[in-house]
DNA sequence: GATAAAAATGTAAACGTTTGTATTATCTTT
DNA sequence: AAAGATAATACAAACGTTTACATTTTTATC
């Protein structure tokens, strides 16, 4: 039993003895309404304090205002990050945000995805997780006209909008900066390589290399799954030890590695940054706390997740125009930031 | 101009030659249809392709199966455990969740809850921000039969389930570890003092203290408000300056503010644990990243969001009882985890 | 002051479900 | 085979909006 204990329309309508109609369009600005009947409408809504169904609103107008936001995980500061910019981009177009997180797990992604499609969101931006292979999902919604817009972690083949970092720039910036500083023999530590991100990182630090007539030694590459964070510290640690002769620089393709590098170095005795220099990338918070204070690439995760909202919210808004908008591909700028670790 | 580019009831129902009441109650298991009729409908249904339209049945039926939840904040690891757990149970009885923070700000917090309130959610969990003194935002909700559950910072006078952790008890384990290992000397980092939850900790300190008969001293207690961390930097180090003599043991009531007690010992020369031993407070994830390993207090964060949640569905469905439950006061126990610091 | 034009308001249908009640089909029982 | 009981289905209203279209009121024009 539907329990409308809230002010309605109707009531409004019948406070004044006026039509629904006319409360409907006072409220919504209509030009039609006569300035006069507006005023009092709106003042009797407020003092009812009417508060408008947009259930009801929603099935009549075949729009939620909810935007969908699914993540690969909730433990990591650039998603969060990214969140609060999705947030604040929708906050300011008054639209809603319905939140689920994949846990990397395919299956929950396309559960996730079926609850969007059903609680009605009017699109979704998603940041596929690492297990995807398969879009069908996806593919789903967009024939239903709920557009999709990607960002981080996408792929090409979807026909949806795409915001991502410049991986590649933010490598080179990680090991230009190195290099400037007079580093010539540099690792490479690297994260779950079937991620295009990280894949973008690898060919962002051969660039660098390559452009300072560097020659690429597969031997100061590792990479590391980074499943539980004991097992990457063994990984690291053993690579470290058997590398002769030691790097003079490093760089880790997440903020995490290089620390539990910087942990290695430090029971090997080694003073950081003189003997050893060590560029991470992300940004996250844990670069502040350790100390020495990481140095490290900036990805601009907020600005990502409010371009990608707004990228998503022009598309919902110009649906019922016949001339589709084309879909735009946004990569955003990363920057170096020096701490004490260089 | 609603688009109705998806199948409905009534696609079913013309295909199959029946009624479109049919087909509602055999997809909802009515025990009223022919078994054979549901088989046939169930199988068009996945065959068409067919995804309720949950507006609709929201409006009908006066549930959206949409929580709310608000947070003070993003920035926090402790707040995305609450979510993530909140979504967890959410997620395992049908309910989406719809998201919001009011960075700490009253005008936010009102903002949102109007938000959700329009929104259509069936009920809401609620962290207050620190500003928030008054209450009225939320009682309107109470009033239209929106339940609320609050969680962690909380309020007595609104009429909502509540779910905390005990905070006292937390601050007991984090100083009787210390008291046991022989410290007598245990300074007290406050954190925001009009927080409840700090409030707590610092009684907990106290009661500790008492226990163990050691006279409690003013001069031991320093509360920093948490603002721009180079602030709370200063006012720690100067703290531990002037104290004369040095204490033997520190119980930071978050981690953050042990994280830079630490980074002040050890720029005073001072070895942890061995001179000074220290013990922050949330498990933040930071607390294993730096070094040495932070002991500290384990807030079972997680948990709340779920029974937090877990109240809030209770109460929404059984809100068409007549009789309703009584309010509960959950309180969820802590513990101390050893590590480096200690 | 009659008429046309413009402005303001009203009527009713629609959005896609769910559900109380009415109807029809099927089965029992005689 | 007629009656009643029961099972299965259909009809139609309702949820609170928005909006196309119809109607009424006001204003302007002669």
């Amino acid at each position: 039993m539907p329990s409308s204990n809230s002010v309605r329309l109707e009531d409004i309508a019948r406070q004044l003895r006026i039509s629904v109609a006319t409360v409907s369009r006072a409220l919504s600005g209509d030009a039609r309404v006569k300035a006069a009947t507006r005023e009092l409408v709106l003042q009797t809504a407020a003092q009812m304090g009417y508060v408008p169904n947009s259930v009801a609103r929603g099935l009549r107008k075949g729009r939620t205002y909810m935007l969908g936001v699914l993540i690969p995980k909730y433990d990591d500061a650039f998603f969060v990050e990214i969140v609060k910019g999705v947030e604040h981009a929708a906050r300011s177009r008054q639209y809603k945000v319905l939140i689920a997180s994949s846990e990397q797990s395919y299956q929950r992604e396309r559960e996730s995805t079926q609850m969007f499609q059903q609680g009605g969101v009017d699109g979704l931006l998603v940041c596929l997780c690492k297990e995807t292979r398969r879009y069908q999902h996806f593919e789903q919604l967009i024939k239903r006209n709920i557009p999709i817009v990607q960002f981080d972690c996408v792929s090409k083949t979807l026909a949806s909008d795409r915001v991502t970092t410049d991986d590649v720039l933010g490598a080179r910036q990680a090991v230009d900066y190195l290099l400037n500083s007079g580093r010539r023999r540099i690792a490479y530590l690297g994260g779950p390589a079937q991620l295009e991100g990280y894949q973008n990182r690898l060919r962002g630090y051969r660039e660098a290399l390559q452009a300072a007539q560097i020659p690429y030694d597969e031997q100061l590459i590792v990479h590391s799954d980074h499943g539980a964070r004991a097992g990457d510290m063994e990984v690291i640690a053993n690579f470290l030890k058997k590398l002769q002769p030691l790097p003079d620089g490093i760089f880790a393709s997440n903020d995490l590695l290089a620390i539990l590098a910087m942990k290695s170095l430090k029971r090997m005795g080694l003073k950081i940054p003189e003997d050893i220099a060590i560029v991470g990338y992300g940004n996250s918070p844990f670069s502040t706390i350790y100390e020495p204070a990481l140095s490290t690439v900036f990805q601009p995760a907020f600005e990502m997740g409010e371009q990608a909202t707004q990228l998503l919210i022009e598309r919902i808004e110009s649906s019922d125009n016949e001339s589709p908008l084309p879909f735009q591909d946004l990569t955003l700028p990363t920057y170096f930031i020096q701490r004490e670790s260089t």
